[in-house]
DNA sequence: TTGTAGGCGTTATCAG
DNA sequence: CTGATAACGCCTACAA
């Protein structure tokens, strides 16, 4: 009879990972003692404490996260959630969101969502479905119903890389079109009239959707025609900022200049216009935005604008971390962007393409 | 009476994130409906779907993620642990890697090890608690315990970025020393004979040891002595390979090529020859690895080896599905690298560097 | 189609 | 210092 029943028993409950009641039979305690092995280890002997822990590399045993968190109601994990993971722009910010956090012993979670306010809505459900703390966002644009998500959860947020003195919202970062405006001013000091400018989608990306007023407002202040700026919209890559650049120069009206809402697209612009012959800067300028690794090492070296990935991350992990622990995590704060001159803008040429 | 109760309710229980009870009780159902209009909404009456789902949206409602997980045995989640998220060495095949999992309904929880085993093993720890019902791992190189512990946890697991069939794992990838060996080939095929090596950090990252195991198996397959090579180890990062490469042709026998484990050092040491006045290839020669987006935009093109990373990063998911489904995976697969012949490899000078 | 009730693995509150 | 035991929020037979 016994063989027959350790049969069904091996058959019905699958072995699967070891629990605490697992660890707590092979040393010979109670759960509660195991548990506490683990989360308050002065509060147990030394003798146990060593037997349980013994029991537990033996077993391989570790907690389940979800029993810990709906016991516990905390996760000690924090959210991120970037428009794309593919482009490097986020790396390093994110890097040190993610370093600052371990200090705290604070685990990350990453999350992209393609750009999409939607895909970024679902993003957030899952994230605070698995019990993200708090969020970190990228930019304002996102679904009102994310928002009131967001709101009836309770989960503390901030939002980065854009700062915007206007909103309710916590926020971290830097205005991103008076950045632009300011490199735009460069390029027209530089004597150049007629500029293209590459933009990443524009809805749902108020970044991008800044920078571009930013070129506008600084073409306005000097009394530009609104007309001697060519935009092109497209996806951030590197080909296809080969591909915008391209389509650019093939008007009838040259660009001496063609500005970038991102290093990645002026990376393709730069590419293309070696293979079209074009000799940068002096045939024609490029600048970029965000000042990423490639900004450096591309020929010629990118003018862009330099963004303050690291002191972004970092800002806001400490935000979200004050706010986590129902402290007061200040006011928004606004960091500087400033221009990183390099070669790949230059003075108009005399004779502009024609 | 009641009402006290109630008040003695309403102190007790912190109104945080709605529950399942909340919601049914708005929308005058039982949890169970609610569950199921969640979950498998056909078996649902379409009318009390409708009240349910709007009572969701008021309340903001999500389920909550450890009890489901807790409840249901299943996370539908993987996990996927790379030494890096800065470099964008893997953003590639992570994206494709997120895409087909995507396509099967799960989400994906990234964490990044720094390139240390041990590291790694907390990683691997923090996901498997998580719930990753399975993980994508990068290479073989890891601590007995990572290995000990995912066996007891029965967690399925498939390495990534390299193929070593003399391994038991599932494994998805290429050998990385024959693929760099037959880089040396064609760098030896055109004359050179001092040759520079730049490897990232050789201790814990089997990929890095293989690739320069490739490049002395090639020199010893021709005759050449193992110290016509000279070799360099440093972290991967565009400084650090610029500055390696300096180092290099500091000595007193220039090597007239440099190959890299990388091409994020092939970035750096690109770099600095142009700022050492060193032409490519002309009067050097720079190879790199893994042909990422930087390896064509580069100037001049590097010349590199290059990796299937969306068919590692799609062949990984399928495979790691399946083992989660309990089908059979299949057997390791081994894919080709090839090398991307662009212009920073050419033949040796006629009179080496002094 | 819907409701009832038991259990998932931990933590936390009480007693001992 | 240690051991019972009641939540925690959800899923899932089983019943109705």
């Amino acid at each position: 009879m016994k063989p027959a029943i350790t049969r069904i028993h091996a058959i019905e409950h699958d072995p699967g990972s070891p629990t605490l009641a697992d660890v707590a039979q092979l040393a010979g305690v109670s759960t509660a003692t195991v548990s506490r092995c683990l989360n308050t280890p002065d509060r147990v002997s030394e003798d146990t404490r060593r037997r349980v822990l013994d029991a537990v590399r033996q077993l391989g045993y570790a907690p389940n996260f979800g029993a810990r968190a709906l016991a516990s109601r905390r996760t000690d994990t924090f959210g991120a959630i970037i428009p794309t993971m593919e482009a490097a722009i986020f790396a390093r910010g994110l890097q040190a969101f993610q370093d600052e956090l371990g200090r705290h012993g604070i685990t990350l979670l990453v999350a992209s969502s393609s750009y999409s306010p939607e895909l970024e809505e679902e993003q957030i459900r899952a994230l605070v479905a698995r019990g993200a703390d708090a969020l970190l966002l990228i930019g304002h644009d996102r679904t009102p119903e994310s928002y009131a998500f967001l709101a009836k959860q309770r989960t503390p947020h901030v939002h980065a890389w854009t700062f915007d003195a206007s909103r309710e919202f916590q926020s971290i970062g830097f205005d991103n079109g008076k950045a632009m405006a300011r490199l735009t001013h460069k390029v027209l000091d530089l004597g150049h009239r007629n500029i293209g400018l590459i933009s990443a989608p524009r809805v749902g990306n108020d970044r991008a959707r800044q920078r571009c007023e930013g070129v506008r407002e600084a073409l306005a202040t000097r009394g530009l025609p609104p007309d001697s700026l060519r935009l092109i919209e497209t996806p951030y890559s590197i080909a296809n900022g080969a591909a915008a650049f391209e389509e650019l120069m093939s008007q009838d009206t040259r660009p001496t200049a063609v500005m970038c809402g991102n290093d990645v697209l002026a990376a393709g612009a730069l590419s293309r216009a070696r293979k079209m012959g074009l000799r940068v800067p002096q045939d024609v300028s490029v600048t970029g935005y965000d000042d990423i690794d490639i900004a450096e090492i591309v020929t010629p070296a990118l003018t862009t604008v330099h963004v303050p990935h690291r002191a972004m991350g970092r800002g806001a992990a400490r935000m979200l971390v004050a706010m986590r622990n129902g402290e007061d995590p200040g006011p928004s704060v606004e960091l500087e962007a400033t221009i990183a001159e390099r070669e790949s803008l230059g003075p108009a040429p005399v004779t502009p393409g024609h």
